[in-house]
RNA sequence: GCGCCCGUAGCUCAACUGGAUAGAGCACCUGACUACGGAUCAGGAGGUUAGGAGUUCGAAUCUUCUCGGGCGCGCCA
């Protein structure tokens, strides 16, 4: 059972039949009544604010209507007390044996404890990475990368169906670059061109990309192709040695993206969107909703733009939607701007049925945010939500001392040096160590010390020395004492110790815990759950450092042994059931 | 100049989206170890939530102004 749900049907019964019954104005959301943990434990179990919300409703003191919402609540055995404190918040004390039962559904639930139906199977969209196929993932990309990763987990945990999408942005005038930049290799490759002349190229300009990546390319395009591209004019090649780059590009990317796990479903093309005429499509929608017009823009103050000049461009109303200003979709040569693919492509989005998506963006977009929302409520008519979730920055350090990432001078750190040098796991775990929009450090020593002030040790050894006892009991109690069958006949009335009960709570809260992070797309909260958790864990584990007879491992005492091994067994679960959310795997042992 | 994000203990960050006495870790004091059952734990100290005004039973959270930091601002994506 979720013991939250039960006491908020309970509370939202009582509220609604008061309100009916004393022919009451019921024209009243119920949605701002909170249900949840006090603060301070010893107000109670669990909390409501909901005369502090009916009083501002019916102009009446809360007190008073806190007395016969308790009225209200038929008695039952899930709850021992209820009492009135504060401003008018109601208490609840509940029964212990609440708690016991929830540890049984743990036990029996396993790894799938904490799921929940709230997302009722609807399609949810979830954009991240879409990292222009013109160099290699950096460490920008992997904090997007595996907070969209851990929010689709998220959002399937809570019953969704999640769709992980990659934009590629193959169309534009940068992609040519990276063509023209492989070819210039290509020629160095086949010893039509020397290094002089490739420093020169990117002194003036010519080439935009000169990293060794681009030669790689350029290797493999020579081992396709030999010497079939020297001599053609550059119409001729450009079109398929950029089609040839970005292949290889996106390829590398799914390699990088897959060292930290990060598989996504389906990777949409911007150039296939366009050939497709979906940009004139969605165009045509929006010229049908009246949407469009030629209009000049006025140049931002306070910011000098060199050779400005007044131009009529074809607008889109965003600022009907609540942008700053109209936005414009075609470029002065004709084309389209990046923009109206964009659009079209969430139109292509909602075309397939999606009324839920989430686009994950480096924080250096965040002034794009508002034109698009407004597209698609436009495209939608209103029927469809985007949320877009800005990341910021990774400030890399070394022993506390920062690393300087720069272009130019070619210390940048990828994706791939990353994992390379601290695995997998710790990237996810840590990269989700910050809400999404404040910036993280991240210390290649300090994530990899063990320490309680390094997070993934901290929950990684908890899980470990629960496996260590079950190690421990495996060798010294009786064979099959352990396994899941006969903890189940384990008797939670023999937990009794407050760290124990508070370790219950804890776990009992899990649920919830989801529910938060899922509704407000954040992630981060799941780890700070983990954290705490273990740190409920370390606590008791201690508590048998002070007095031997409150080891989980008792030879005399079989029976209350097997209850704390039950209890222990839960705690493992839930840590493996939140580590699965984040796609870090647990450790059986730490070394 | 405008927009978005941020500002919380000395440092790094939470705070259940408007709830009760703002919580953790690091660092600093005090205490507990023959070791995968001490890589931890117990306790202490540390706050005008950048600042002012407002909204209400109640504000770190909402509104507004000021200060400070980051990002962005028509033919790049």
């Amino acid at each position: 059972m979720n013991i939250f749900l039960f006491i908020k049907d309970i509370i939202f019964t009582a509220v609604k039949n008061e309100l009916s019954e004393n022919n009451l104005p019921n024209d009243f959301s119920l949605k701002n009544i909170s249900v949840e943990p006090p603060r301070d434990k010893n107000f109670g179990d669990i909390s409501t604010n909901a005369a502090m919300i009916l009083a501002k409703h019916l102009k009446e003191n809360p007190k008073s209507i806190s007395k016969k919402l308790i009225e209200r609540i038929p008695k039952c055995d899930e709850i021992i007390s209820i009492n009135i404190a504060g401003p008018g918040f109601i208490n609840f004390h509940i029964n212990n044996s609440v708690w016991f039962s929830i540890m049984n559904d743990v036990l029996s639930q396993g790894l799938s404890y904490g799921s929940n139906e709230s997302g009722a199977g609807k399609l949810i969209n979830i954009e991240y990475v879409s990292a222009n196929p013109t160099g290699p993932l950096h460490v920008g990309h992997a904090r997007g990368g595996v907070f969209g990763d851990a929010l689709a987990n998220l959002l399937s945990k809570s019953g969704y169906n999640v769709t992980k999408e990659y934009y590629i942005n193959d169309a534009g005038s940068q992609v040519y670059s990276l063509g023209r930049a492989v070819y210039f290799r290509y020629l160095e490759e086949l010893g039509l061109k020397d290094s002089k002349d490739f420093e020169q190229a990117i002194k003036s300009g010519q080439i935009e990309y000169g990293g060794d990546y681009v030669k790689d390319i350029a290797t493999s395009l020579v081992e396709n192709y030999n010497d079939k591209w020297v001599s053609e004019n550059e119409e001729d090649w450009l079109e398929p040695i950029t089609d040839f780059a970005i292949n290889k590009m996106i390829f590398l990317i799914k390699e990088d993206l897959d060292l930290l796990g990060i598989r996504h479903d389906i990777f949409i093309s911007e150039k296939k969107i366009v050939q497709d005429g979906k940009v004139n499509k969605a165009v045509e929608n929006l010229e049908q909703l009246n949407l469009l017009y030629n209009g000049i823009l006025t140049p931002p103050k306070g910011k000098v733009i060199e050779d400005w000049e007044p131009r009529e461009q074809l607008l889109f109303r965003s600022s009907n939607f609540g942008d700053d200003v109209d936005r414009p979709i075609r470029k002065s040569d004709g084309s389209w701007t990046y923009f109206a693919s964009d659009i079209a492509y969430h139109q292509d989005k909602i075309d397939r049925g999606f009324k839920e998506m989430i686009n994950v963006w480096g924080a250096d977009h965040s002034g794009y945010v508002k034109r698009i929302k407004s597209s698609v409520t436009a495209l939608s008519s209103s029927q469809a939500n985007l949320d877009v979730k800005l990341c910021q920055l990774v400030k890399l350090f070394d022993e506390g001392k920062p690393i300087k990432m720069s272009k130019r001078t070619g210390t940048f750190i990828t994706l791939r040096e990353l994992v390379d040098s601290v695995g997998k796991d710790v990237v996810r775990f840590i990269m989700l160590t910050r809400k999404n929009d404040v910036s993280l450090d991240f210390d290649f020593t300090k994530v990899l010390e063990k320490s309680r002030d390094n997070p993934v040790f901290y929950v990684q050894y908890a899980f470990a020395r629960i496996q260590s006892v079950f190690r421990h009991a495996q060798k010294e109690l009786p064979d099959d004492f352990i396994s899941d069958k006969n903890l189940k006949k384990g008797d939670f009335k023999n937990c009794i110790l407050e760290e124990e009960l508070d370790i219950m709570k804890l776990i009992s809260s899990w649920p919830r815990i989801i529910e938060l992070a899922t509704n407000s797309h954040e992630p981060h909260r799941i780890v700070f759950y983990l954290y705490e958790l273990a740190s409920a864990f370390h606590i008791l584990w201690n508590k048998g450092n002070e007095n031997a007879e409150l080891r989980f491992l008792n030879k005399d005492n079989l029976n209350i042994s097997l209850s704390r091994l039950a209890l222990i067994k839960c705690v493992s679960i839930t840590l493996a059931s939140g580590l699965e959310i984040l796609d870090v795997t647990p450790v059986e042992e730490m070394r």
